[in-house]
RNA sequence: CGGGGCGUAGCGCAGUCUGGUAGCGCACUUGGCUGGGGGCCAAGUGGCCGGAGGUUCAAAUCCUCUCGCCCCGACCA
């Protein structure tokens, strides 16, 4: 491609409304515009990297044995309405009528649509294993979209939904996935993390999240240092430590601690640390039963809510707001404490182990001392409900734990017969007996990987794009555009690395040199070839590494057989495969 | 939805408090010089000041309503 035929409108200042580095970059990069609010336009470049991403994504899924279709975007209300999903998903599904006033909606995902597909087609288990995928738009209505394509409303995801006989043949679709996912960000230049998930709002049993290593990453991963054990913190299992506190039960004790709410202020008020306090808080729950619930964790620990949904088969939990805790239990918050409070309370297993700590007095400007779980209080539940700390053991081998920032690309679910006992889609066994399909789902958020790629690999001077999802492999910039010599030399280049199928950008514009470098660092094209006037003073032409900036000047007709050699040594770096 | 902020030229912004000629930088057009890291000189083009209503002799500026966008929280590929 000729730079002066494509359109790229590179942007010299920074737009103002984008926050995170890969936003600002596809903005200035001229790879994306913005329509309206989480709805971006993919211009050339931009769909470019994106085309490049779903190749990959289309030849390994294709490799692992699915079958690629493609469903409709806009689905009928009543599907929805099968699974109960119209009235749960909330506002974040975008409905509508038509001109008959039929409910529809723009679908955020399809696990309606395709079990509505398959339940009409398979009968027998002979018909199966089947996995179906498709690459489709979706839109989801998201409350706050923002950073760019990293939480947009519409987006473009690969999504596969795998059909079985039993659990067990389910654990091998699930398991082809997960090396097929594998593959597929190894070959797209990613440095990413296989973790532990919990299964969210899709329901199902097991999980796992394919996390981009970026410091704008918007989920925590606990990884041991030790072991293979890695998790989001939002499900990393924290296990409970042996008691180590056996000191004798104390004489429970009312202190006073005016103005003293925040767990800092009353440890420095008593002298204490944080670890011998015990946090109440209190959450609106819906779903499970619906009642708000006090939950008790240590002063130093932080309540993962996720754990309490999960432990109250809740949909949703919700801390409440001062005003609504008073109402509720008559107490200001920073005094709540499980002593005589009328709502159901649940612990985490540390506060179990505690001794003589300090709660909350139930009332305004006081505090309780001495207070001892089972003797001063009970609760309905114990369970793993705060977050995973720097200090936790691994939960797999006991080693320590380190913390990384990730960025969600892929998301893999074995949902068993949630949807396909819903919608009634069975199959008919060996024995004759008929029975629901059991069900996996698979997504790949495919624009989202453009923008985790960038939140991994940039500089000050613009993006760094892994070989294997760049737009374009090289480029070559004509630094003399009036001086044959080095229009031919730069044309001649142009036409062998095409002859060769290496994707190339031929920087052919009437501006200045200080223009077309800038250009081609904020592009993040892989490879820069410089034809300039150093061909005529020495016969050479150079060629610079986007990455690590290393640089190499060679004579003109070396430089394809460089660059072949260089691209195919990038590529085998992260082959997925043999 | 709650909290904070912003809508003025394609982009980034000033002007708004204190009403009175709509401005700056970049980009764009033309000419010239220049030519290895966003160059220089000169001359230009481009605005319903987000929209509607009101106050006033006079509104980008004050008032009311409205639409849109961004940032902080709960959601997720």
């Amino acid at each position: 491609m000729r730079y002066s035929q494509t359109f790229v409108p590179t942007l010299k200042e920074t737009p103002a409304e984008a926050e995170v580095v890969s936003h600002r970059l596809l903005l200035r990069a001229g790879y994306i515009r913005k329509l309206t609010a989480g709805v971006y336009t993919y211009l050339p470049f931009g769909l470019a990297a994106i085309r490049k991403v779903e190749r990959i994504v289309r030849e390994e899924m294709n490799r692992a044995g699915a079958l690629e279709l493609l469903m409709p975007m806009v689905q009928p209300a009543d599907l929805w309405r099968e699974t109960g999903r119209y009235e749960k998903y909330g506002p974040e599904l975008l409905r509508f009528q038509d001109r008959h006033d039929r409910e529809s909606c723009l679908g955020p995902t399809h696990e309606e649509v395709i079990t509505d597909l398959v339940r009409g087609e398979v009968r027998s288990y002979r018909q199966l294993p089947l996995n179906l995928y498709q690459i489709q738009s979706k839109f989801r209505d998201e409350i706050r979209p923002r950073f760019g394509l990293m939480r947009g409303r519409e987006f473009i995801m690969k999504d596969a939904y795998s059909f079985d006989v039993d659990d067990e043949q389910a654990g091998v679709s699930y398991q082809k996935m997960y090396e097929a996912y594998q593959r597929i960000f190894t070959r797209c230049g990613l440095q990413f993390r296989a973790v532990e998930a919990d299964s969210g709002s899709i329901g199902g049993s097991f999980s796992h999240e394919f996390m981009v290593l970026a410091k704008t990453g918007e989920d925590t991963l606990a990884v041991c240092k030790a072991c293979s054990y890695a998790a989001n913190v939002e499900k990393a299992e924290v296990k409970a430590r042996p008691v180590v506190n056996q000191d004798a039960m104390l004489d429970l004790g009312r202190i006073e601690t005016p103005g003293k709410r925040k767990v800092a202020a009353v440890c420095e008020f008593l002298g204490i640390g944080p670890e011998k306090l015990v946090k109440t808080m209190i959450y609106k729950v819906s779903g499970g039963d619906g009642q708000p619930v006090a939950v008790l964790v240590r002063g130093d620990r932080e309540v993962q809510e996720v754990k309490l949904k999960n432990l109250l088969q809740a949909t949703d939990v919700e801390l409440l707001e001062d005003k609504e805790v008073f109402d509720l239990t008559g107490v200001p918050t920073g005094y709540l404490g499980p002593v005589g409070l009328k709502i159901k309370v649940v612990a985490d297993h540390e506060v179990a182990t505690m001794r003589n700590c300090v709660v909350g007095g139930g009332e305004k400007n006081y505090h309780l001392q001495n207070v001892n779980m089972g003797r001063d209080f009970a609760v309905t539940a114990v369970a793993d409900l705060r977050q995973i700390a720097a200090d936790d053991p691994c939960p797999l081998c006991g080693g320590e734990l380190g913390q990384i920032e990730g960025i969600e690309v892929g998301h893999i679910f074995k949902l068993g017969t949630v949807y396909s006992a819903a919608m009634r889609a069975v199959f008919q066994d060996h024995d004759g007996q008929e029975k629901p399909l059991i069900m996996g789902c698979y997504g790949i958020g495919i624009s989202r990987i453009v923008a985790a790629a960038i939140e991994q690999n940039h500089d000050e001077n613009g993006m760094i794009f892994p070989v294997a999802i760049a737009p374009y492999q090289v480029i070559i910039l004509n630094l003399g555009l009036k001086d044959a010599m080095i229009t031919a030399a730069a044309e001649s280049l142009y036409a062998q690395l095409q002859a060769q199928g290496i994707e190339v950008l031929l920087d052919d514009r009437d501006e200045r040199p200080g223009s077309k470098f800038k250009d081609a660092d904020l592009l993040g094209i892989p490879f820069r070839v410089t034809i300039g006037t150093r061909l005529a003073k020495d016969g050479m032409i150079e060629i610079r590494h986007r990455r690590d900036g290393l640089t190499v000047e060679l004579m003109p007709e070396q430089a394809a057989e460089y660059l072949l050699s260089q691209i195919a040594q990038s590529y085998s770096a992260m082959s997925g495969h043999k």
